[in-house]
DNA sequence: TAATATCATAAGGTTTGCCTATTAATTAAT
DNA sequence: ATTAATTAATAGGCAAACCTTATGATATTA
């Protein structure tokens, strides 16, 4: 399948669809949150994006990806891990930043240089927030963990990935140890949607609802 | 001085600006000619660089980038040819595409990833088609050398520099082996702004004028 | 089934950058 | 110096890509 070169924006909301829902059904609503549009333009894109066979709309009930489409968000997605992986690895640029800086990148990359990038790299599989780097082919294992908004008190966990895309949310969460491969306990789940208590590294760490919803952890069985 | 963003347009006749005026006042018509516009769309962007206070323009005599214009243009310019370094480099793309592809990067760079980059590549003095890469703060050493289609029947010369944009002329500079470092003995120049007949690394070799303009060499003296 | 929340559409605005056609200034040539 | 030819600038307009407010349609749930 030939892509034609698709605009900035129409990127961004291939490749929140493909963050937000995957496979499945994405509400309006929910992208033009995630984007921070109203729902009318994120309609209108919509529209656009089905006129151009990219996403399926089922009018009041949602949108998915057509596999054209999916293919288009999945580049998306591996131009932009592989910038993260290059600007983490190898230009030392502090690991909250590199989301929006790798995101900038991303638009202006033409196939040669994601593939020639990737070779550099040594055809990484994930990226620093802990995320899978679609294949060339553009199919990438989704990553098997559960939300750590989940956990139950007492549980043990090993974050595999932080879903967060802005600057200052993964700022909040470097500097609380919140990082991939880090290994937490939720001491405290506090009534009423309250924030967790959680144990990292030795450390007592409160951590609102909402944020932990970006982290991605496997649950570590109790020996 | 601070720099607002640019966009990719205004980045573009900036950088047209300094390749082909530096310092002196630039006839809007050639400007418009470099970037393959109307010179209506060359005057109104002059006009609103004008109101940035990045460019001066005298009407029907021409345009000069102002201190801060300058700035911004070798900006651009350093994050233009640092790409150009990593992609040949490192990414092992092929000289002739390196230009279009880094300038598809440089719009999108913010200031930590140039600043980054330079420092990973060891702060290279010059990219792969031989222009001095700008500093940080924004000056540069000018080449010094004269245009190929200057040296006399006779004379032997040294490539400086490949001053070409366009990817198909970089790919015929390069089929011919015109690359910098390269040394070439003028050995007929035809009349009538015919082309000059270059003996090149054992071969001869016919290049139009104004494909010779585009080549900067400094003369090697008859020893 | 009525109230509420959510979603979709209508109509319109802004910005950016491009164009054709026209007018004005400059330069070169008689 | 005056005119012809060249080059530059302005007027007016178009299109694409996004955004907005206001209004109408559908779903959900009490």
């Amino acid at each position: 399948m030939i892509l034609q070169p698709l605009s900035e924006s129409t990127e961004m909301y291939l490749k929140a669809m493909v963050e937000l829902g995957g496979r499945e059904v994405v509400a309006v609503g929910r992208l033009a949150e995630r984007l921070s549009v109203t729902s009318v333009s994120a309609n209108e894109m919509m529209r656009r994006l089905g006129e151009q066979g990219l996403v399926s709309h089922t009018p009041y009930k949602g949108v998915t990806l057509t596999q054209m489409g999916r293919e288009a968000a999945c580049n998306v997605l591996r131009r932009q891990r592989l910038w993260e992986c290059f600007l983490y690895a190898h230009l030392k640029i502090e690991w909250p930043q590199v989301y929006e800086l790798a995101c900038d990148l991303e638009h202006a990359t033409a196939p040669a240089v994601t593939e020639a990038l990737a070779a550099f790299l040594g055809q990484p599989s994930h990226c620093p927030y802990g995320d899978p780097i679609p294949a060339a082919d553009g199919e990438f294992e989704p990553l098997l963990g559960i939300s750590l908004s989940v956990v139950g008190v007492g549980g043990h966990a090993r974050i595999l990935a932080v879903r967060a895309t802005d600057t200052d949310v993964l700022k909040y969460l470097y500097e609380r140890g919140l990082v991939p491969a880090c290994e937490v306990q939720v001491v405290e789940a506090a009534p009423l949607q309250g924030p967790l208590t959680l144990r990292v590294n030795g450390k007592e760490v409160a951590l609102g609802l909402a944020l932990a919803e970006f982290v991605i952890v496997e649950i570590i069985p109790a020996s």
